[in-house]
DNA sequence: TTGGCAATCTGTAACGTTTCAGTATACTGA
DNA sequence: TCAGTATACTGAAACGTTACAGATTGCCAA
């Protein structure tokens, strides 16, 4: 009497196969409708009843099973970060995909990864996002000041999280790093060492947090009395070769800056090779006040002035933001700014 | 004659909701069944249908749904990439990351990123993975020589490929940067140079990379005649002040080495830190090799010695090889090694 | 007693896909 | 002519879930 095949009813509580709402109903002698409920705390099982389900589901292992909750619902439980997969600094990514995951390790959400590259539009990969249905939520960096990604978003009603802001008069869930006050913060500390002929080296142009920065550097100049020495050839998303050229070029001039502010470790690196290529000394001749986001400058050179920039902070708030935006809350409430730390020289 | 509610069958294909197989078969005139065999080039449809249903699915951006796919067949379309968020080397996920999703662009696959944490069991995300049926197909990486994820995976026949082999006698997909002849290099490149009192900063005790460098590192220091200075305090997933403070104990001594052999461009960081808090000279007194993932030690210390490993590469090898896997491809015939660059000195 | 109602529980349909078991048609060979 | 068969197509069922529209029971007021 072979029953191998096992036909629709005689669902048995047996064994190998992944349970699900009927074993549940099976075994509790309910029905299939009733568990659901009962798992999702509705309020019209009795509460034994409730407590009965739970029990038994916790005691199999039950484990909703995801393509059918999909399929029914259209919700996917999974958020998405999309990511630029040439231009995003190194270890910026990891940092923020540890923060998004330690905020939704706890949630049954997944996250996935959803690149896209230079030759494409940005808009692309949300565009897909979006008309899939592939998730819930999303995530993007490199903000823009008019950032179609973020409209396109809004229009379509999906949740979302900007890391930097926009400014486009719409409101929506952001994480941004004060980079107004990191760019002030930086030039008054130069000032305060007798440095005032100050470079930037400017986040990627086009970037909301290049304004930012370049107005907080620009206000801190005049505040300060301090001047600009021009470096718009430079910005930190080029290469580390370019860079350090474009460096040595400026310092070889006579009307050179004896101080830089730059927003990334990785072009600090190169900066200061230009530095040194050109025979100048760093801390002697020019100070450089340094984003980071690892301890890694003060190894470097222990003359260099850091101020740090939690990247795995910024990846947990923005999970935070998407997720309450996904839970309902007012996405004009989910909006958060991590202010820079003191600029920090090296201490022994 | 309100029909808002659109009952079974008179589905139409006009325009806001998503197009399904209905859709298409609505608008081809066909049934449901035979556009979803058209669409995979069934032999029992015919070749005009085929290339009809083909063209119309094409011009209105028909897409399957994920969900729908996934409950009947259990294909999820998901390959996982499962990392440990607190040991990770930074600037190495990141590049992984986008190897994956280099290779898994143009196909169906989503990346999704598993994480765990140190205070877990490393079997707790994959056996989450398998249970739950959430993956087609897993990537781990800090994969040791009897590795219990490897084997659980094997068991239940869950497509993968390890970063990193194992040494169990099972054969599974890997792909491995060849440490045993990096550090031979290393070494015969120290020895070139007149060094012959060497360290070994070795990768984290454990895992099978581990032996391979402490082997290549053996096998050629007896090779050229060099005596190892035991280093065994120190392994490269200690904190960089850890790194640091040992190394510097190390060089105070009057036994200190003369060469290191780094497996990591972070401890080298601390290494050099820790040499030069000993008063010591990069180059002058000491020589160190490093494998680095990014340009960065030359511009550290242009004294440094460095190779290279390509972590991109690694995570498109890996995607390929648990995509291979997928496809029945034999297992055996999925693995790869990647060999090392030369030993690089600064080049102005 | 009866009608009404609240409290619990249940069957059915549907989400979009693939597979199974056909059906209809035309063609083949005798 | 007919059976046999290849070709091209199709409806129904199933994957696991939730929502809709009841069904059953007991209790209370009239």
């Amino acid at each position: 009497m072979d029953r191998r095949v096992t036909k629709k009813g005689d669902d048995d509580a047996s064994g190998k196969e992944r349970p699900t709402l009927k074993t549940l109903a099976f075994m509790t002698g309910l029905g299939v409708t009733t568990v659901s409920r009962a798992l999702k705390d509705a309020p019209e099982i009795g509460a034994e009843t409730r407590r009965r389900v739970q029990l038994v589901a916790k005691q199999i292992g039950y484990r909703p099973n995801r393509a059918g909750v999909r399929l029914r619902t259209g919700k996917t439980n999974v958020i998405s970060l999309v990511l630029n997969t040439e231009h995003e600094l190194m270890s910026f990514v990891s940092d923020i995909i540890y923060g998004v995951t330690e905020v939704i390790a706890d949630t049954p959400y997944h996250l996935i990864v959803t690149p896209y590259s230079r030759s494409q539009d940005p808009l692309d990969p949300v565009r897909y996002l979006v008309e899939t249905g592939s998730a819930d939520g999303v995530i993007i960096s490199r903000t823009q000041p008019n950032d179609p990604r973020a409209r396109y978003m809004l229009e379509h009603g999906i949740p979302f999280a900007t890391h930097g802001r926009t400014d486009m008069g719409l409101v929506h869930p952001y994480h941004d790093f004060d980079n107004y006050a990191f760019a002030g913060e930086a030039v008054r500390y130069l000032a305060g060492r007798g440095r005032n002929r100050l470079a930037l080296v400017t986040p990627p142009v086009g970037l909301t947090y290049y304004r930012h920065t370049v107005n907080g550097f620009a206000d801190a100049l005049s505040e300060v009395g301090a001047s600009e020495v021009p470096f718009n050839t430079v910005s930190i998303d080029q290469s580390i070769e370019q860079i350090r050229m474009r460096t040595a070029q400026l310092m070889r001039r006579k009307d050179r800056p004896d101080g830089f502010v730059s927003s990334a470790a990785a072009a600090t690196l190169a900066v200061v090779a230009g530095i040194e290529d050109a025979g100048l000394k760093l801390g002697r001749d020019v100070d450089v006040v340094s984003k980071q986001s690892s301890e890694l400058l003060h190894l470097f050179r222990r003359e260099l002035l850091v101020v740090n920039e939690n990247f795995r902070l910024a990846g947990s708030e923005l999970a935070r933001a998407v997720l309450g935006w996904i839970g309902g809350a007012d996405p004009g409430t989910l909006q958060s700014l991590s202010t820079p730390s003191e600029v920090l020289p090296y201490r022994g």
